[in-house]
DNA sequence: AGCACTATTGACGGCGTGTCAATAAGCTCG
DNA sequence: CGAGCTTATTGACACGCCGTCAATAGTGCT
């Protein structure tokens, strides 16, 4: 059952070799724990000696972050559509654009974020990090409060970006809410955030 | 330097040696990530063959799952203090003594729920969602809606819930948010959710 | 003192990981 | 077309950690 090309070495170039471990990896860390998943098991999958994988990714750790990564970035394409219209407008297009894209690759996301720690590893701690903070401007500037916002301000929003996460792993892991209550859940605490909280500051 | 004790088998009764190695293994596992802890540190620590605390937690794992246990159940005591008074009073005695819980070891709690995850495994993930869930069900008795909440109450306020371990996770991790700061977010937030969002369910 | 009970040990086998010299695939040039 | 060179790729090695289990030795009892 094996393949006639894995009988013989195949050369690729770093990039596509690069590539092509990388979605093996995402898939196996996707449906399975980190420590449940062995490079051993990326590299068969991958058709590949196991050293490769260390030669490309430097150890098991970095591979997991390098798909991290990937499956943290793909929320970030479409913010740039301005949403025009008053607050409650803008809070209901960006908060459906979430659960839009959450709820489309769920499996991945909620693994990524699921992983949010990964018993409390610096390393995977500062790439959620890193990510939270981004989709946090990215919520002040779809609020109008954009441009040049405080350290506070960048604070305090990521502290809404955790609900918005929490409240989608809620709503994706368990079956109990509907995607109305959560939408609602999510937009009126943004409204009441930007009307009562982030102005005091 | 090794002490005289060591130098000869001590027999404990299983209880206090159950209790000594779990001391042991919080200290350890409070200061560094899951992987960097290896049962040979705790059982050399616990001046414990290796073979012991497989015998007294099964697996390393399991080992994890009790430290966080004790971990987590901290919180749990002092809810039974019943705030009188109108809304804003009962939520904002409720958010302060959150807060004091969290702040007084904030390491161990920290470690706690910062391993919310440990990348994604089943019994872990298990343990937190159920600690999860009965801060919920304090915080909708402290606000008065206690009796029997529906299933969908339980699961908004745990929405809310998380927001709070969002919240005090920035709050004492990176220092940019003041006490107060964090205080009216929750304060806030949980108001505009019990007002707004909790009565149309 | 001798004995029985059991807490405790130490070694064994296995697995997973990271490293590094050796190998061969594919391109270039005579 | 073949020799040579670059380098992507391999395979084996050593190390550390984990779970198990029969063997050992404390400790109380008769």
């Amino acid at each position: 059952m094996v393949r006639v090309e894995s009988m013989r070495r195949r050369r690729l170039e770093p990039d596509a070799r690069r590539e092509q471990i990388l979605s093996v990896a995402i898939r196996h860390f996707g449906s399975r724990p980190y420590a449940e998943v062995s490079t051993t098991d990326v590299a068969r999958d991958a058709g590949v000696a196991r050293g490769l994988v260390n030669h490309y990714f430097g150890t098991k750790k970095d591979l997991y972050l390098a798909v991290v990564r990937v499956m943290l970035t793909v929320p970030e394409v479409a913010l740039e559509q301005l949403p025009e219209g008053d607050l409650p407008d803008r809070v209901d297009s960006i908060v459906g654009y979430f659960l839009d894209v959450v709820s489309r690759h769920s499996t991945s996301w909620l693994a990524a974020t699921g992983a949010g720690g990964m018993a409390g590893d610096a390393d995977v701690n500062q790439v959620i990090a890193e990510a939270v903070d981004v989709a946090a401007v990215g919520v002040l500037r779809a609020v109008g409060m954009g441009d040049d916002p405080s350290p506070v301000l960048r604070a305090m929003c990521r502290s809404y970006v955790g609900l918005a996460i929490c409240t989608a792993q809620e709503w994706l892991q368990r079956g109990v809410l509907t995607r109305q209550q959560v939408h609602a859940l999510l937009a009126t605490s943004l409204i009441a955030l930007v009307e009562q909280v982030f102005p005091v500051h």
